[in-house]
RNA sequence: GCCCCGAUGGUGUAGCGGCCUAUCAUCUCGGCCUGUCGAGCCGAGGACACGGAUUCAAAUUCCGUUCGGGGCGCCA
């Protein structure tokens, strides 16, 4: 039989008032919870907005409707039609009565994945089903702040004058070094997943486009099994032309703080669902030299395995520093600070060196605490330099043939960095977790779903 | 790549040689209930990852496999 009805959402659960009292409204979402009371039943509906509590009258209203509301299982989705009531009893000062129900899809039991149960689910199983898990308010909130941070980031860019690109995912070369990838068969040929849109977003500034930004994925084929890592993840990555290390700074601080300010202005509600309190960091952020870091960690006598011997020893000039030395340093900076001046050995081979000391390198990080959240740095634009930076490295120029071209024939200088959009969306919600804050994860383990 | 740890109903767990025909909660199904909102009450259902070994006896000990969790390195 042909259903006449119009099955149209006309109010979210959250935007019901007493405006609505006595009117008829249609609602459309899941079905929390059912308490039958016999002849009288309670239907929590749950929708994006929140829950609405149905109030079913076996007396006073049809038979059919009564029994199908009361034995519809819970997570079925549904359309409710009803008149709102204004309601003492009720929690919310107000429900639903409803005349007519529309089951549009059933839900099977029993449920992989309670929504509402009281017992936690390990990640792996919310994992599984993730569909389940996102009806969870708590974590549907990780999802509202992860896009205002990417939208904030892409606002700043947009007001700065860049413009937003978007590079290849499939290459030829082992780009940049430093890390394994996903190899790939390409028509017959061996292909890559990139690790970074580093080279492109550089080619980019041979261009006069001037100013661009990514914000797309990126692959690294590292084993590595921490919850601070991913296989893929999103890159939030900008580069900048005719300027210096300072101006790139200063886009990542504005980026930052607006992701902040941003989500406390529009998920208040979010942030209290996931019971998380934040404040927007003042700029500019602090800013530590490298050597300043390894004089602290030296000076408490922070050991470290020497790479050559695998021996245990103080930690000195030129080491990298280590996770347990970001925790000591996190002790008195938990939040967001600069490290600058690293020495050049400890930066990729298109790091500019400080005109001062060519040692010391113009790259930098982010961190968070301990956590590093951005790298980035002036970019070496002279050609001749370059290949003697990449040789020096043990790179094959070879793999590098498109990339260099762009500086052979008039490459401004430019800076700029790459930021992890998981990790700051991670900061953000307080998560420990960097699982969390994607849909679907892919790790060493997981490649479904 | 190196190192730890774990696997018990749909979900989360207790048990750590015989007391296990396996605990508790949640869940599912059935019954009672006109104000529930962590509903309550009555009844029922459902599990020792897989393979091998030790033993009179294994969920429990040992070995292997598979799957999972975490740490380090590396990085974002």
């Amino acid at each position: 039989m042909k259903d006449y009805i119009n099955w149209k959402r006309t109010k979210f659960a959250a935007e019901i008032g007493e405006d609505d009292y006595n009117t008829e409204v249609t609602l459309c979402g899941w079905v929390q919870y059912t308490r039958d009371l016999g002849k009288m039943a309670f239907i929590h509906l749950r929708d994006r907005s929140g829950v609405a509590q149905l109030t079913a009258l076996s007396k006073t209203m049809d038979k059919e409707i009564f029994d199908l509301i009361v034995s519809v299982p819970r997570e079925s989705a549904i359309s409710v039609r009803g008149i709102v009531k204004q309601s003492t009893q009720a929690k919310a000062g107000w429900e639903i009565i409803p005349y007519k129900v529309k089951v549009m899809g059933k839900a099977s039991t029993p449920l992989p994945l309670g929504v509402v149960d009281k017992v936690e689910a390990d990640m792996d199983t919310r994992l599984d089903n993730r569909f389940l898990d996102l009806r969870k308010p708590h974590i549907q909130s990780i999802f509202m702040i992860r896009s205002t941070i990417l939208n904030a980031a892409r606002e700043v860019f947009l007001e700065e004058d860049f413009v937003e690109i978007q590079t290849p995912k499939i290459v030829a070369t082992a780009t940049e070094g430093g890390t394994a990838l996903f190899e790939m068969n390409y028509f017959d040929k061996k292909a890559y997943l990139n690790q970074s849109p580093q080279l492109f977003k550089q080619t980019m500034m041979a261009t006069g486009l001037d100013r661009v930004f990514e914000i797309g994925p990126a692959f690294r084929a590292e084993e590595h099994d921490t919850v601070r890592h991913l296989n893929e993840y999103t890159s939030i990555d900008c580069e900048m032309a005719w300027g210096d290390l300072d101006d790139s700074l200063e886009i990542l601080e504005k980026v930052i703080q607006r992701a902040y300010s941003n989500v406390l202005n529009t998920n208040y509600m979010d942030l209290e669902n996931l019971q998380h309190k934040i404040v927007s960091p003042e700029r500019p952020f602090p800013r530590l030299k490298y050597g300043e870091i390894i004089e602290k960690l030296a000076s408490i006598d922070l050991e470290m395995a020497d790479e050559v011997s695998g021996k245990k020893r103080t930690i000195e000039w030129g080491d990298d520093i280590p996770l347990e030395g970001f925790r000591e340093i996190a002790k008195d900076r938990p939040s967001l600070y600069f490290v600058t001046e690293w020495p050049m050995k400890l930066k990729p081979f298109y790091i500019q060196p400080s005109p001062d000391d060519h040692e010391i390198s113009q790259g930098f990080d982010l961190n968070y605490g301990e956590k590093e959240l951005v790298s980035g740095g002036q970019r070496v634009h002279d050609p001749g330099q370059l290949k003697t930076l990449i040789k020096e490295r043990g790179l094959d120029l070879e793999g590098f043939k498109f990339y260099l071209k762009a500086f052979d024939y008039g490459m401004p200088p430019h800076s700029g960095w790459g930021l992890g959009a998981e990790r700051l969306t991670m900061i953000i919600t307080g998560l420990s977790n960097v699982r969390e804050t994607v849909l679907f994860p892919r790790d060493k383990h997981r490649l479904t779903p």
